[in-house]
DNA sequence: ATCCAATAGTTCAAGCGTGAACATATTAGT
DNA sequence: ACTAATATGTTCACGCTTGAACTATTGGAT
């Protein structure tokens, strides 16, 4: 077995990113632990921070935001609804369209798990000077733009 | 509505983290679709990895290594097996232990697999400077360092 | 020796995410 | 106006991952 290409181990940016999938897996595992309490999956959690931040979008551009298929906004919605964390309504213009939003309760709840998220966060990123951290973010900004995500 | 807390987003650890698990979920998107012509998921190519560069590991150290339940290697080793990618054998000296490693066959569909992992890798890698991709791969070391992982 | 706890792996039911096929509504071309 | 292409959301069957309960094996305590 003869080694005629580059082995990735051999290849800094190759282990490098390695331990990126390594340490965005564990979040999410520590964040789904986390959020038990609150009875909120991570996946929820994202629809309720964009909901927050994009309030009354369509379903279809919530899927693109969050990287995921329009099927699965369809599952995930009915969920949230029921516990009236959100609220869905129709487009007058556009028929097609069902646009979401946060209900007062959905906020509420959004803060908790907000507070949750953050000090996950924080004990996973303090270990580097806001210097070093605003560089990572940028370089993952532009890993997301080179790979085509709006 | 009052924010008696801080803002998630305007955090700065907060937003970049946020880009991290953005940029994660989209190359592990893109490295699905890329190893599809290999018939091979993302989670499969793992366990060829890691069974490379620890050839006659245990499925309970694989299963940690890889940050997934036990369970989850009892379901996807049979496949890689029946595929003839990798071999199972007997602990001698435990019975209980079942130690995993590549074929000749495994090892030729892990080269291939891995030139596809490593292109897509360097598209996304390559918007940094070496120095800074260290620098993110220090950083996520340290963090997966926080959350207790071997 | 015997018993008990810990360890390795398996089974199983449940939940999540996906893409393809579909239904409905809108827009553009002619 | 009529038709075709496009866009939004839903349904469904499939595969993946999980955690709890289970079997088998090992090691240590008494």
């Amino acid at each position: 077995m003869n080694n005629n290409q580059e082995l990735p181990w051999d290849n800094p940016r190759f282990r490098n990113w390695v331990a990126v999938a390594r340490a965005c897996h564990a979040v999410e595992r520590a964040l789904g632990a986390a959020l038990l309490p609150l009875d909120l999956k991570p996946a929820q959690l994202d629809v309720l921070m964009n909901l927050y931040r994009h309030p009354g979008i369509s379903q279809h551009d919530l899927a693109r935001k969050l990287l995921v298929g329009r099927s699965n906004i369809t599952m995930l919605v009915p969920q949230l609804e029921k516990r009236r964390l959100l609220r869905r309504e129709g487009d007058e213009k556009d028929r097609r369209i069902l646009r979401l939003s946060l209900t007062a309760e959905g906020e509420v709840l959004l803060m908790q798990a907000l507070k949750v998220h953050m000090a996950l966060i924080e004990k996973a990123m303090a270990t580097a000077s806001p210097a070093e951290c605003d560089l990572v973010g940028d370089h993952m900004r532009r890993i997301a733009e080179v790979l085509k995500i709006d």
